[in-house]
DNA sequence: ATTCTGTCCTGTAGGC
DNA sequence: TGCCTACAGGACAGAA
């Protein structure tokens, strides 16, 4: 479900609602989504944690607590925080998996469909898996024209997969991927090495870009994905190729074709994109 | 080391 | 209506 601006969207606003709340218990509805932590430990281990900080880390969002651990929620597909009411006590919401009680008496609860998302608690960030050899995030000043030149040329992969490689860069999902090429007018199935300088540029732009706008519109409701009030996102009126097969290309009325690659739909213009 | 495939799970949309 | 297949904003282990 959630790339970086959804994730970034929930992060921001959760900040505003939960930072100085003590979670005062912890309902379990399936342990499927507890990382490596039984039940009885998962709720000993939240329960009487302040939340002095909540913020995005590539697709997971992370609250500090104020004993130096840290929840990492990463929602993967169909993940959902939700701020408000108990959602299993109040609608009987069978997504719902855990729901954290809060000290001002409201609820954040966590749902989850498909069963993906992890909920991980930890005394040390670096040990977490995802975050090993997480890459650079491409919202950041670190993200540089530059350092995409040189990885690039040291890549073979072709470039949209490699767009959603959390190890190169950290936050760009399938939805964004094939946006981003379509509006750098670079075809998925170029090899990373091969693209211009010209090309390079375009996309170190158009990446930033994309990702801050969507980000200012609160992300892309393709299906699933609601912020932590339940409400979609509002860039799915900018999206151009994603799910668009055999639709007209905005700019050149061509076909929008889709074809798989490392079992992910690609979307593109094959006039647009060379 | 990089790249790709299969897998985890539930739900929905579309074809016949 | 029902049955069947394909597909869904992700990421990991293990293989090539």
């Amino acid at each position: 479900m959630p790339e970086l601006p959804e994730v970034e969207t929930i992060a921001r606003d959760l900040e505003q609602k939960i930072i100085g709340l003590t979670i005062t218990g912890v309902d379990i509805y399936d342990t499927r989504v507890l990382f490596g932590l039984s039940k009885e430990k998962f709720t000993r281990r939240l329960r009487g944690q302040t939340v002095t900080r909540v913020y995005r880390r590539g697709k997971a969002v992370v609250l500090d607590f104020a004993d130096g651990t840290y929840l990492i929620v990463q929602v993967k597909m169909t993940g959902h925080l939700i701020y408000g009411r108990h959602l299993r006590q109040t609608k009987n919401l069978k997504d719902t998996k855990v729901v954290f009680h809060l000290s001002n008496n409201v609820y954040l609860n966590y749902n989850d469909q498909r069963l993906f998302g992890w909920l991980i608690y930890t005394d040390n960030l670096d040990t977490v898996g995802y975050f090993k050899n997480i890459g650079i995030d491409p919202v950041n000043d670190t993200f540089k024209v530059e350092w995409l030149t040189d990885e690039l040329k040291k890549r073979t992969a072709p470039i949209k997969p490699l767009l959603m490689n959390q190890n190169f860069l950290a936050g760009i999902g399938n939805i964004y991927a094939s946006e981003i090429l379509y509006r750098s007018k670079i075809h998925p199935q170029k090899s990373s090495k091969t693209l211009s300088i010209d090309e390079v540029r375009r996309l170190h732009k158009v990446t930033t870009k994309v990702l801050k706008e969507a980000i200012a519109l609160r992300g892309t409701s393709m299906r699933n994905y609601r912020d932590s009030d339940g409400k979609k996102g509002n860039y799915m009126n900018r999206i151009k190729v994603y799910g668009r097969e055999g639709r007209e290309c905005f700019i050149c009325r061509t076909p929008v074709k889709r074809i798989v690659q490392t079992g992910r739909s690609t979307f593109f213009c094959e006039k647009c994109q060379t």
